[in-house]
DNA sequence: GATATTAGACACTGATTGGTGTCTAAAATA
DNA sequence: TATTTTAGACACCAATCAGTGTCTAATATC
């Protein structure tokens, strides 16, 4: 009987009407749609279904429930892991700087790709509002990709002063997420500058060129 | 009558089971413990009744209704406003520097103050989670706060070079904000420094004192 | 002390939430 | 083609949510 029920798996549906892998897609892309618009918070079980098209009972079946979905979808992004991985091989003939025009080109592209990308936005604020595996585990990901991009081009050059580089890095990456958070809700206006114009934006790239030429030069 | 109406205003009640005034804080109080604990999104008007141990009711005819009542309580909040200004007083003595230790002292404390009070914590992430006219006001208050600090101390120092100042200065607190809004969550490594550790934090803290230091000599 | 007012206890409504049982028809299997 | 499986439509339940009406007893006013 049970060795049946092993040989008599069928198939999933995948006719046009009937199709699991399409339904599972559409309860993705619906997770991806409200938590852009509304957020972590926005993400009932009853609107997901609804903007997807398809019964919730199926997330129950498909996912297990709301946890499972949301874990598959945290588990489907990696936004800047990839935005990483393709850089840092086009930057890797100019590695003798130790970084530097790297780390300025990422930083600078990693403040206007999280400013235009309300997704990554939301879902960055999702890591630092709820406790949750699938988002300890996405974050653990990026940061083993940055270890490796740490090692490979910043700790020869640093050696000793590699943990206070971190640090830098550590102030600055997250001082880039704040303010793009921060630019598309209770106003823009942080230490005098509008995060929302493109010359306050200007501004703070000035700055981050700025800080990694001072670290680059004097630390 | 209208007359006799404004005659008649009786006090409030302020005996010792009846009283308008203590129940009103009791509610004020369940919101700070609840933002503390579960963050604005577990602010819920039964919840807050229960903690307060006052009927709900009470909540539409104090202050009516929820969004009243969370806009009274972020109005009573004014952390570090008041820290500051403690802080430029006894700091005016040495302002020949340009604010350099005054600066680096204040992002120093705040980092600090920060990690060790939940309450502003959730406060700060509530302020880049919903956009409300109370929040909005708080982070304008502050803001207007510190320009006042960038005009008495940093304008006459920096002259054409202020933008690029406060610039920095919102990479640096926005980035020791986020940092510690992290740190508290999904996972404490960030850049592969664990801001959870009093060895993290001091690798934090040498970091922001390094990047006031070379802003102070090359900016 | 008598009267008017109001703090607050309690019960209730309707909307929204997550979650499940049942039935049908589409699709896979034989 | 006949049979089995399952996608998914629909109805349903219990829990939780915000908000309101009613009644009583504590308090203020006279």
């Amino acid at each position: 009987m049970y060795i049946e029920c092993l040989v008599m798996e069928r198939k999933s549906a995948s006719g046009s009407i009937r199709n699991k892998e399409r339904s599972k897609k559409k309860f993705l892309d619906a997770v991806g749609k409200i938590l852009k618009t509304k957020g972590h918070a926005g993400l009932k079980i009853n609107d997901i279904a609804a903007t997807a098209g398809v019964d919730k009972k199926m997330i129950y079946t498909y996912f297990g429930g709301m946890d499972g979905l949301m874990d598959e979808y945290v588990r489907t992004q990696d936004f800047w892991v990839k935005v990483t991985s393709e850089e840092v091989e086009k930057m890797k003939p100019n590695l003798e700087d130790g970084g530097q025009e790297f780390i300025r080109h990422m930083l600078l592209s990693q403040f206007d790709y999280v400013y235009t990308n309300k997704e990554a936005q939301k879902l960055l604020l999702w890591t630092i509002s709820e406790p949750r595996k699938s988002l300890k585990k996405l974050i653990d990901t990026q940061e083993e990709n940055g270890e490796y991009i740490f090692k490979l081009l910043m700790e020869s050059r640093f050696k000793d002063k590699l943990e206070t580089y971190r640090a830098i890095m550590a102030i600055m990456v997250s001082g880039l997420y704040y303010l793009n958070m921060f630019a598309s809700l209770n106003g823009s206006i942080f230490c005098g500058i509008d995060t929302n114009t493109p010359e306050g934006r200007e501004k703070i790239k000035k700055a981050i060129s700025f800080m990694v030429d001072q670290t680059y030069e004097n630390l």
